[in-house]
DNA sequence: CGTGTTTGACCGGCGC
DNA sequence: GCGCCGGTCAAACACG
């Protein structure tokens, strides 16, 4: 194996953070210099697609204008004869004039007529619309006098105000969807206390009756995790919920947490020594962990408003089939994928490297990290660039923090913690796991593009968020009109539903929200100065790997879309009504996208 | 001197 | 059983 190969990255996280210059050894160098020539490409298509976006989204309106002006027909010669035309001002006549997209000779001719007297100008104002409505022209309307203007003014304000009513409508809705989240994560915090407690009597009273050796360890290994202040729970829940969820439904914390731990504390330098004793210790807690979740549910809205349906799945499983299922969502990983120039991506956290190896089949080294925010924190990531294109840089995120997170890393956490909650809210939907989340990612639509990818092939259940391709984000805000979702049928599978693949990032937005942070001002937030801004205003995706601002731009851009939180309390739905697997969430939107992701078993994304 | 990185060694899972 | 490989450890080293 190459080992010591030379090849690597200088990553320090904290001197990424604090702008310290990137020491590159010849290799680096290469590698970034073929980066750099790169970057130049990749923004340039980034910025194109971005454009390609904001053009589409301007482009849309007019033909829609049809409908309104010929109802206004009809109201227009009802009112033939009943009241004289209002004077007309001139000056609106330049207001009529954009509107003609269609002159012809006919218009002329109706023009010369619409002169005579205001009567025959309302009657030319009917065959006129019928004119309009068939692609010819609304010339005559340059003199048309007030009652035209009126007629096309109503026909405007009426289609305004039943556009304005349904607003008022779907933000009352999502007022009430929100709502209903926060009483969701309230009753869940609430609930996760209750547990807390249980869990520590419970500990107390298994230590005081000197129960078995896992026992004694766990409680050495709880100590130890929360730097041997006595406290027994498992883990410190952060107050946001995220965490603590993490800690609950996925068991991040990994077997060499647990040696590493035991080799600290008790054997000292002797390394591997406490190798054995890690799995076995953290599946007795897990067991602990889940039985008395269990047995503390108190229903399907509480249990899974942040649990995403994992922790509402009854632990009734034998022991072994527990230690199966829990060695599959210990493994459970979010990688994400963004183009960036960066050795590592700014998501807010502090890591140390604590290894680095060859991986087979890429020229790039792995570098392994961390978490050091706080002492004990399971969550690892790696981090490697793509063999295939360089520029992206691909970082997969094992486990939930343990601790209470800076807003700058808020949005990645929860965004890949999510995901990685979606997956397993998958798996622990079937006595199948795996197979389960194959299903889940074969069955998700075609058509869609390659923003999450569910990927159950791998070793380990990984969830891939491709950040690599800009329109995906942006077009999150396309307008409502061009982006449809209907609700919940309840006869329908969540894995049919192209929505599932937004539950990363809804699921991500939704937490984030909880913590009381917007999106955008999580970006402006972050420790980076040179990384704030928000991404899907006009910053192209992969310039120096503001990954954060991206996810924090699809987040945003998610809450300011009324249909978006419509489709996150749809997918809500679909996870406490069934793990997952029962009700439906459907996002209906044309696509035009590619799928660019190697492993992409399914993909999903809104787009048009 | 404290903190973080580097890197050779080691472990465990897995396939043959 | 053996080798491969991913992942981790920890002594040595670098740096401020």
């Amino acid at each position: 194996m190459a080992k010591g190969s030379g090849l690597s990255i200088d990553s320090d996280p904290i001197g990424f953070f604090l702008h310290k210059p990137i020491v590159l050894n010849s290799f680096q160098e290469d590698q970034y210099i073929h980066r750099k020539n790169k970057l130049s490409t990749s923004t340039t298509t980034s910025t194109a697609t971005s454009m390609d976006t904001t053009t589409a989204i301007q482009r849309s309106p007019p033909p829609t204008l049809q409908f309104p002006v010929n109802l206004n027909c009809t109201h227009v010669d009802d009112h033939h004869s009943d009241s004289p035309p209002p004077p007309s001002p001139p000056e609106k006549r330049t207001v009529i004039d954009e509107m003609d997209f269609f002159a012809d000779d006919k218009n002329h001719v109706a023009k010369a007529s619409s002169a005579d007297d205001a009567d025959d100008r309302k009657d030319l104002i009917g065959p006129r619309d019928l004119e309009f409505n068939v692609n010819t022209g609304l010339n005559l309307l340059t003199t048309n006098t007030s009652s035209d203007q009126s007629v096309v003014d109503d026909g405007i304000s009426s289609n305004l105000a039943v556009l304005h009513a349904e607003l008022e409508r779907m933000n009352s809705e999502n007022q009430r969807l929100k709502d209903m989240l926060n009483q969701v994560t309230s009753n869940y915090n609430t609930l996760q206390m209750h547990l807390m407690s249980l869990m520590q009597n419970q500990s107390k009273a298994d230590n005081s009756e000197g129960h078995g050796v896992f026992e004694g360890k766990i409680e050495e290994k709880k100590s130890s995790d929360n730097g041997g202040g006595g406290v027994v729970v498992p883990r410190q829940f952060m107050d946001l919920g995220l965490a603590a969820n993490g800690d609950t439904d996925e068991p991040s914390l990994s077997s060499s947490e647990e040696r590493r731990s035991g080799s600290a504390g008790n054997n000292a330098k002797n390394g591997h020594g406490g190798g054995d004793d890690g799995p076995q210790l953290f599946d007795q807690e897990k067991k602990e962990f889940d039985g008395g979740l269990t047995a503390r549910e108190e229903g399907p809205d509480q249990s899974n408003s942040q649990g995403w349906g994992s922790n509402k799945v009854p632990r009734f499983n034998s022991s072994k089939e527990a230690d199966q299922t829990e060695a599959t969502m210990r493994k459970a990983r979010v990688s994400v994928r963004a183009r960036s120039e960066a050795p590592m991506i700014n998501d807010g956290c502090q890591w140390r490297k604590y290894g680095q190896k060859m991986a087979k089949g890429n020229p790039c080294p792995r570098a392994y990290y961390r978490c050091t925010m706080a002492a004990g924190c399971p969550v690892r990531k790696q981090v490697q660039r793509c063999a295939e294109d360089r520029t992206i840089l691909i970082t997969t995120y094992e486990g939930n923090h343990s601790h209470p997170l800076p807003p700058a890393a808020m949005a990645m956490a929860s965004t890949t913690s999510s995901a990685a909650r979606m997956l397993l809210s998958g798996s622990m939907s079937s006595a199948d796991g795996l197979m389960n989340s194959n299903f889940l990612a074969r069955t998700m639509l075609p058509c869609s593009s390659s923003m999450a990818t569910i990927s159950a092939s791998a070793p380990f259940p990984t969830v891939t968020l491709d950040l690599t391709q800009s329109p995906n984000p942006l077009q999150l805000q396309r307008p409502p009109t061009q982006f449809h979702i209907s609700f919940p049928n309840p006869s329908q599978n969540l894995s049919n539903s192209p929505a599932a693949s937004l539950l990363p990032q809804i699921f991500g937005q939704a937490l984030y929200n909880q913590s009381k942070f917007s999106g955008l001002q999580m970006s402006q937030d972050m420790a980076d100065p040179s990384q704030m801004g928000h991404q899907s205003q006009s910053q192209p995706l992969g310039q120096h790997g503001s990954l954060t601002d991206t996810v924090s731009a699809a987040t945003a851009a998610i809450t300011a879309d009324p249909n978006f939180t419509a489709a996150l309390a749809a997918a809500i739905t679909s996870i406490i009504g069934g793990g997952g697997a029962h009700n439906n969430a459907t996002a209906t939107t044309p696509t035009n996208n590619t799928n660019n992701t190697s492993n992409a078993n399914a993909t999903t994304s809104s787009s048009n």
